[in-house]
RNA sequence: GCCCGGAUGGUGGAAUUGGUAGACACGACAGACUUAAAAUCUGUUGGCCCUAGGGCCGUGCGGGUUCAAGUCCCGCUCCGGGUACCA
């Protein structure tokens, strides 16, 4: 039966009465209050390098700090580190635990377009409460360290960093980055062949022809080298520096006016503001991240990361062994193809080519027959890619060129092809396409009826590719007979004895970008002399004030139009700024020494303080910052700046906590809402209504009508109940699902302890898991009843200091035992419960001996910090409980006298066993096959095989 | 498609090397207190059967190894995340 009630007739709201009656036995506000207080006064977070004492480095990824201040999700990875910074305090460890804010960026910058504060001023604000929102949670930072990357003092160490890489370049057979002025000599002397430094062989093809003619085939002599002019050389040099200017083709995103890192692009969209991403050649600031690929592929074996996020850095990084095969072109004596295969053992089975439709030489080699459907065919790719990318469903296309090249091992004619399905980006923009052994190749061979060859026996090449390595080979020449795995190594060799391939690895990562169009970012401390790059190194280049922060008339980015600045000496200022991964690819190694004028870490400091020990952070930066900070880390270990080549020796990456949203269901084109039970008799839209006016599902209505003015003559439709139900949802926690749980409320409702632990208690780190803050009363129950056994309801102290009972130490012992076990396997959650356990077992025995509750209030610290200081202070310990020595459990108070065995019969419980402690198996099995309830068991069979697992268990088989 | 996770009561989760599955909480139910409600406290709480004693079933599904399987092996299903014409 429904009713529709006016708003009159219900008075009584189910969300009547929010308030938590606070029991005053344990007042967290006067507790929590005092303590921060005391500890800022104190500065008992203050942390110096101790010589002789061992460190940890704890450190949670920065924050950039938003507007929108913190929902409960994001102190989760902030909590967990806090506990073991604290914990690995008391153990006796140096710890370094700094905070600070990843400060430039993009949000800022739209926010000062669109009104035309400064984001300077912005950010300052944002940093201002978000400070105010961590500090309530009594986190043991090390303020006085903290960095911001948009800081002058900070940003010019980004500076020099960027400085080091545009003056060096990498040698691959030292395996190690060197001085562009080591490079410069050696050309001097031998020019560039044979030289093994990374290189950019397009811009450095660029260079040779224009001061050697077209000719270039990619080396020079010193001769040649020698007889160049500066500009010419500062040309060719580029072409190996780390830090490079090149033409590239980028990915621009024109909602947002500048140009995107791979990572920040997603399925062709924007990462931030999902905006559509175009391909567009620009010359741009690039870091040669490719020359340490292999370096950064071999260092994720000596880091302790998750194994998922190390296959997706092996993935992002995408190693691929073969050889560069070589095919000359019928009719073109002068132009060959070269493309790239990990395969080269099924090149009898190559039988045509497919090029990528950019790729350079179709114009030359497509036949006038072709020329107008190859033609139409580039168009349509270039149109179609971007639409076509987000409706990934993708047929079979491509367009014969009327060209064939020749098999180099049988001389046969193969068609050369384009089709979109090669990539122009990955190798060298063509393949040998197989149909028999690869399966897009198997594909396009069948939609334009191409002839498949062949060349695995046994393989019925009508039911799509063979790819696996075991095959057997046959019509392949000498390789007949072999499996696959066997022909490869032979297939390498014989073809480059031929010189019609090389051995050649490849890799998937690109060059990182690394300019930006935008203002809110390091400027590069670059000008341009005679348009040639030059370091700005007498002065710091600081951003300067513009009149808007958008891109000038001509199309130049905002730095152009600070009028005074724009112009170094007479000379072009660079115009563009850093991007936003760049200030944060070093910030851990400045909380070692933050105020250093000279340096951006002095060496000694870095020595002391060394690897991150543990890393707390989200996964999603798998690919950007986690990728970048370990190339620069191994750049500047490379250039003996700092002792180590990994920056983070174990992460954890924390899981989302999801919000759970709660829906309202409005009649279409009324004002009449009706509850969840009977929402599918109507039709209705779903519409998400803000938590805090929903309690168990139940909609408090005068709050709803009240929330918004279009609701306030808002008629319900209720259930049985006379309530109006609501909908849910688990979802991502965000303001604009009005699920959005405040740190700042519970705080206020239950304290900082409480909320720690129980953010601690929901479930293990990694996982992602809902929130539900029912669930939070259960860990304030627990604070409460460990401050009874502290002190009564008036907060009268109960400490005695009478011996504790058996049953109190082995409460106690036990609970150290657990809480330590734990902490050094990071399992957060089962410590809280493991307290609890302590707890309840110590107010069973109600113990309330100074020697249990005191390393009891020590164990706590790292979880409740408020509280345990407090109860520390009441039993009388010296000092802070921050340094109160970690309690180590007595495994002699762990002993019981007797053990209760759990007695099997063929694997089923039947009852319990009591036997002595120190009885030995053989002494227990004669005392359980004594025991009358074994016989009953039995009933006169007997036992085939007693198995007694000391202080386990006891299965008789029979 | 491929790669990584994961699936345990009404809910979050525990069980660390194969050894009593469901710890610790939440919720629910019942009781105490209260004029009443909230709060608080106590008890019950995986399912099924049973007067009791107790029994049977049970960790996504189907097999297997073992004295013993949530845990190990083989074959699936579903869910989450990442990634993709990468040659």
């Amino acid at each position: 039966m429904n009713r529709v009630i006016t708003p009159q007739s219900h008075l009584r709201s189910a969300v009547s009465s929010r308030h938590i009656a606070r029991a005053m036995e344990y007042d967290f506000k006067a507790i929590e209050t005092k303590w921060r207080a005391k500890w800022a006064e104190q500065g008992t977070y203050l942390t110096e390098e101790v010589e002789g004492m061992s460190k940890f480095y704890v450190l949670d990824m920065f924050p950039y700090p938003s507007g929108a201040g913190l929902h409960v999700g994001h102190p989760l990875g902030y909590i967990a580190s806090d506990v073991i910074a604290r914990y690995k305090r008391q153990c006796g460890f140096n710890v370094l635990h700094p905070q600070g804010y990843d400060s430039f960026g993009l949000p800022a910058e739209q926010y000062a377009i669109q009104t035309g504060q400064h984001p300077a001023v912005t950010t300052e604000r944002n940093i201002e409460r978000y400070r105010s929102q961590l500090d309530l949670l009594g986190f043991s930072y090390d303020w006085s360290r903290e960095v911001r990357t948009s800081s002058p003092e900070y940003y010019r160490w980004t500076q020099w960093i960027f400085a080091r890489l545009f003056e060096h370049g990498y040698d691959n057979a030292a395996k190690k980055a060197r001085p562009i002025s080591d490079l410069t000599s050696t050309l001097e002397s031998k020019g560039n062949d044979g030289l093994g430094w990374a290189v950019g062989e397009d811009t450095l093809k660029d260079a040779g022809v224009e001061a050697w003619g077209d000719g270039f085939d990619g080396t020079f002599s010193a001769a040649q080298w020698n007889g160049l002019d500066p500009a010419k050389k500062g040309a060719v040099l580029m072409a190996y520096r780390l830090a490079y200017l090149a033409d590239s083709e980028v990915n621009w995103c024109p909602a947002l006016g500048t140009v995107l890192a791979n990572d920040e692009v997603v399925g062709g969209l924007s990462e931030r503001g999902g905006h559509p991403v175009v391909r567009k050649k620009m010359c741009q600031w690039m870091m040669r991240i490719t020359a340490y690929a292999d370096r950064l592929l071999e260092g994720l074996d000596t880091i302790d990361w998750s194994d998922s996020i190390k296959e997706v850095q092996r993935n992002w990084i995408g190693k691929s062994t073969g050889a560069q095969l070589r095919f000359a072109i019928q009719n073109h004596a002068d132009l060959q193809i070269e493309v790239f295969s990990t395969r080269p053992d099924t090149l009898y089975g190559a039988n045509f080519l497919v090029l990528a439709p950019e790729h350079d030489l179709v114009t030359d080699i497509t036949t006038e027959a072709q020329r107008k459907s190859i033609l139409a065919y580039q168009k349509e790719t270039a149109a179609r890619s971007e639409r076509e990318r987000m409706a990934g469903d993708r047929g079979v296309t491509g367009c014969f060129t009327g060209a064939h090249a020749v098999h180099p091992l049988t001389g046969d004619a193969m068609p050369i092809w384009i089709a979109d399905y090669v990539l122009a980006g990955y190798g060298t923009g063509a393949v040998m396409a197989v149909p028999a052994g690869d399966q897009r190749d198997w594909e396009f061979a069948k939609a334009f009826e191409l002839p498949i060859p062949a060349i695995f026996e046994g393989h019925d090449i009508d039911t799509g590719a063979q790819s696996n390595k075991q095959a057997v080979l046959c019509k392949s020449g000498k390789w007949n007979g072999m499996t696959c795995a066997e022909a490869l190594p032979k297939a390498i060799e014989e073809t480059s004895a031929k010189g019609i391939a090389s051995p050649r690895v490849n890799f998937r990562l690109r060059d990182a970008v690394f300019s930006r169009q935008r203002y809110w970012g390091e400027p590069f401390p670059i000008c341009y002399v005679d348009g040639i790059p030059q370091l700005i190194e007498d002065e710091q280049v600081l951003l300067p004030d513009v009149d808007a922060y958008l891109p000038t008339e001509d199309g130049d980015p905002p730095l152009a139009r600070a009028a005074q600045w724009n112009v170094h000496h007479g000379d072009r200022m660079e115009y563009n700024t850093m991007p936003g991964w760049a200030g944060s690819s070093w910030y851990f190694l400045r909380y070692m020494d933050p105020h250093n004028s000279g340096a951006f870490c002095d060496r000694a400091k870095s020595d002391y303080w060394g690897q991150v020990d543990l890393y707390v952070g989200g996964a999603e930066h798998a690919t950007g910052h986690l990728l970048y900070s370990r190339f620069w880390t191994k750049f500047l270990f490379d250039l003996n700046l700092i002792g180590f080549e990994e920056p983070f020796a174990k992460m954890i990456n924390q899981g989302m906590i999801l919000g759970r949203s709660s829906f309202v269901y409005r009649i279409e084109g009324t004002n009449r809402f009706v509850s969840f039970e009977q929402r599918k008799e109507h039709r209705t839209q779903r519409l998400h209504v803000d938590i805090s006016l929903v309690r168990n599902d139940i909609l408090d209505l005068e709050g709803f009508k009240a929330w918004r003015p279009e609701f306030a003559n808002a008629d319900f439709l209720l259930n049985e109940a006379g309530e109006y139900r609501c909908g849910n949802e688990v979802e991502k926690m965000s303001k604009s699902k009005f699920n959005v749980e405040n740190p700042d409320d519970l705080v206020d409702r239950y304290g900082a302890d409480t909320l720690r632990c129980y953010e601690m208690f929901l479930g293990p780190l990694e996982q992602a898991k809902p929130w539900d803050t029912q669930g939070i009363s259960g860990v304030h129950g627990f604070l409460r009843k460990l401050n009874r056994l502290y002190r009564n309801a008036d907060g009268h102290p109960l400490i005695v200091d009478t011996p504790p009972s058996p049953e109190a130490n082995r409460a106690l012992h036990k609970t150290i035992k657990k809480v330590t076990e734990d902490l050094d396997r990071f399992s957060w959650n089962t410590v809280v419960s493991a307290l609890m356990i302590g707890v309840n077992e110590l107010t069973e025995a109600n113990a309330h001996e100074r020697a249990v509750l005191q390393p009891l209030s020590a164990l706590l610290a790292p979880y409740a910090p408020h509280l345990a200081e407090d109860l520390w202070e009441v039993c009388g310990g010296e000092g802070s409980v921050v340094d109160a020595p970690w309690p180590k459990w007595d495994a002699e108070k762990l002993v019981e006298a007797e053990v209760t065995y759990p007695v099997q019969f063929n694997g089923k419980v039947r009852f319990q066993f009591a036997a002595p402690a120190e009885a030995t198996p053989n002494e227990v099995e004669t005392m359980v096959l004594a025991d009358d309830r074994t016989a009953k068991q039995l009933q006169g069979r007997t036992p085939k095989k007693v198995i007694v697992v000391p202080r386990r268990i006891i299965n008789i088989v029979g």
